[in-house]
DNA sequence: CTGAAAGCGCTTACAG
DNA sequence: CTGAAAGCGCTTACAG
C-alpha cells in the first residue's frame, strides 16, 4: 500500500541504506545518486514511517498530555502553548481526557507508556495524587513528567505552581480595603489547588477579619449547582457582602445569580473570580479576578520539557507569583 | 531499559512466541506455562511497545485531529466527545493546532501521515479548502477523513454540516417578529461557515425586510476589534436595532459594548449569537443564540469514524438542522 | 561512495 | 502445546 524505502531502492537500483541516507539528508551519497533518489522520493510522495523509525531510534517524538476535561478553558490555554512550542520542535502531542476517576488515570498512564512517549504533562493540580505517583513509578519511571499547577515528590517529576494561597489572601485584603464587612468563599470540587485557595481565604479572614466567622461553601460544577449554592449562602448569611469564587466561571454564574436576586455588584455584594480568563473582561459587570498565571505556567512547562528532553537541568519545583486584576465587580 | 517479550521469554524458559500469545490472551498455551508467564509479566510491569506492534499489525490505533486553535470553545467541545468515544475503543488522538496558515496545514497532514493515523478529523469549516483537498490526496488518500461543519468532494472525505444558512434566516425572522426595523450582521473572519451565515442573513433580509439595505460588517477576533466594529456600525447606522453576531463570543463582547454605550438590550438593540455555548446562558442579559448543533455534529463524527474504521458505510455528507434558543437578549 | 547484515520489539503462519 | 523463522519499515555500524 504505502511506498517504502525498499520500493524506492529497487526503482533507483540502489540499496535501502542509500535511500535512507538521502531521506535523512546524510552525507556519503554520490551527487547523481542523490538526485535520482530525490526525484523518486518526490514523485512517489514518500513519507517515512515514524513507528519504524522510532523503533530503531528508540524515540517516539511524542509527548503525552493528561487533562481531566479538555473543555475547561484554563487548561486549554496551557495545552495550546505547549502543543505550539513542542510541535515546532518536531513533537506530536497525545492528549487524553481522563475524567476525574483515578482508576482511569492509571489506564491512561499505561496507554501512554505503551506508546513510548518521551515526556508527560499533567494539566491541573488534581493529578497531585498518590495514585498518579505510583502509576508513574511503575509505568513511566524514567521520562520527565511536568505537573502544571501541582507537584509530586518523585525523581522524574517537575512541578510548577501558582501561589494561589497568597493570592487569595490578597483578595480578602482587597475586599477589606473596599470596606466590605463580611467576605465568603465558594469553591467547586476539592482539588489541591482549591484547597490552597481555601487556605488563602482562611488566612485572609484571620488576618483582616479576626472577628468574622468563616463562611465557606462548596458546590458542584453545574450552572444550577453554583446558582443554588450562591442563593443558599446568601439566605443563610444575608450579611455576606463579598464573595470569592474559586474560578471565573463560577463567579460569572454568581454574577448572574446576584442579578436575578436584585443585588447590585459591587455595591451590595462584591465578586472576585480566579484565573483572569478572557470572560472576566467581557462579563457585565467586568470581573475582578486573581490571575494565577496559568499562561506563564504553561509557557514555562513547554520550555522545561524541551530543556529536559535535551538533557538540561530544570528546577524540581517552581512557585509563580499571582496577581489581582481589578475590574468593576469590586 | 524497558522489559521486552524476549526478556520475559528468557526468564520463563519459553519462546517469545509463547509470551506473545499470553500477552494477547490467545489460546494454545498450557495452563502452567500461562500462569508462570502471567506472573512474570505482572512482576516486571511489562507493557507492550505499540510502535512495534503497530508496525507488524499495520495499525497505529491513532487518529489525528486538526484544529486551528484548541482554545476555541466550540471545537473543544467536539474534540472532547470525539476523544472520549474513540479512546473507549482503544484509539489515541494526536491533536495538532494548525493555525490559520494554509502552508502549515499541509505540514500537519504530512506529519500525521508519517504516524500512520487511521482516520483524520478536521474541526471547522475552515479546512474546506483546495489546499487541504490536495494534501489529503497526496498524503492520506486512503484513510477516512471527517470534516466537522464542512465538506470536501473527495472519495475518502465525509462531511457533517449544520444548516446555518437557514438558521440565520430564522434569526432574521425572529427579529422581524419582535418588531425590529433594521437588523445588521457582524462576523469575524471569513470561513465557509461564516459565509453561509452571511448568506442566511441576506436571504432573511430580502425575505422579511425587502426595503432595508444590507448592513454587514467584518471584524478581527480580538476584543478591541469587535468592540470597535460594533461602535463603528452603530455610529454609521444609528437605525440598527438588532445585531446578529457570527459567534456567541462576539455577541458577548457586543453586549459589553452596548452596555458601555448606554444602549438597552433588547429594547434599543436586540442581540443574537451563534453556537449556543455555555456562556450564552450565563451572560447578562442572557443571550439568544442559534444552536448550530456542534454537539450533535461531534457525536455523529465520533460514531462515523468508528463505523468507517470497522468497514461500515457512512453518508458522505449530512446536513443537521439548527435551532434558535431564545433568551433575554431578544 | 555504496551495500549486506543485524537489529529495534513485536506477531503470525508454519512445523513439530 | 510450543518454538524457529520471517517480516513489519527503518537505521547504523561495518566492510569494501
Amino acid at each position: 500500500m504505502q511506498v517504502t524505502i525498499y520500493d524506492i531502492a529497487k526503482m533507483a537500483n540502489v540499496s535501502a541504506s542509500t535511500v535512507s541516507r538521502v531521506v535523512n539528508g546524510k552525507p556519503n551519497v554520490g551527487a547523481k545518486t542523490r538526485a535520482k533518489i530525490m526525484k523518486l522520493l518526490a514523485e512517489y510522495n514518500y513519507i517515512p514511517n515514524e513507528a519504524a523509525r522510532g523503533l530503531v531510534m528508540q524515540s517516539s517524538h511524542m509527548i503525552g498530555i493528561l487533562i481531566t476535561d479538555i473543555r475547561t478553558t484554563q487548561h486549554t490555554d496551557g495545552i495550546f502553548y505547549i502543543e505550539q512550542e513542542l510541535s515546532a520542535h518536531g513533537y506530536s502531542c497525545l492528549i487524553h481526557n481522563t475524567g476525574r476517576d483515578e482508576a482511569n488515570w492509571v489506564k491512561n498512564i499505561q496507554s501512554l507508556s505503551q506508546r513510548k512517549i518521551e515526556a508527560l504533562v499533567l494539566m491541573g493540580s488534581i493529578y497531585q495524587s498518590d495514585v498518579v505517583k505510583e502509576a508513574l513509578q511503575l509505568y513511566l519511571p524514567s521520562i520527565p513528567v511536568i505537573i502544571c499547577n501541582g507537584y509530586l515528590n518523585a525523581p522524574n517529576v517537575y512541578g510548577l505552581v501558582g501561589d494561589e494561597l497568597n493570592g487569595v489572601t490578597d483578595c480578602v485584603k482587597l475586599l477589606y480595603s473596599k470596606g466590605k464587612k463580611c467576605p465568603a468563599f465558594l469553591m467547586n470540587q476539592s482539588t489541591p489547588s482549591n484547597e490552597q485557595k481555601k487556605l488563602g481565604f482562611e488566612t485572609g479572614i484571620s488576618r483582616y477579619y479576626p472577628e468574622v466567622p468563616l463562611i465557606e461553601y462548596e458546590s458542584g460544577n453545574s450552572f444550577s449547582d453554583i446558582n443554588a449554592t450562591t442563593v443558599a449562602m446568601l439566605e443563610q448569611h444575608p450579611e455576606v457582602d463579598g464573595i470569592i469564587y474559586s474560578e471565573d466561571v463560577l463567579a460569572m454564574i454568581g454574577l448572574r445569580t446576584l442579578a436575578d436576586m436584585g443585588k447590585r455588584v459591587p455595591e451590595d455584594v462584591a465578586v472576585i473570580g480566579i484565573n483572569n480568563s478572557d470572560y472576566a473582561r467581557i462579563s457585565i459587570p467586568s470581573l475582578t479576578s486573581l490571575d494565577n498565571m496559568l499562561y506563564d505556567i504553561s509557557m514555562t512547562a513547554a520550555r522545561n520539557i524541551l530543556a529536559l528532553l535535551s538533557g538540561q537541568r530544570v528546577s524540581k519545583k517552581m512557585l509563580i507569583c499571582t496577581e489581582i486584576v481589578e475590574r468593576q465587580s469590586t
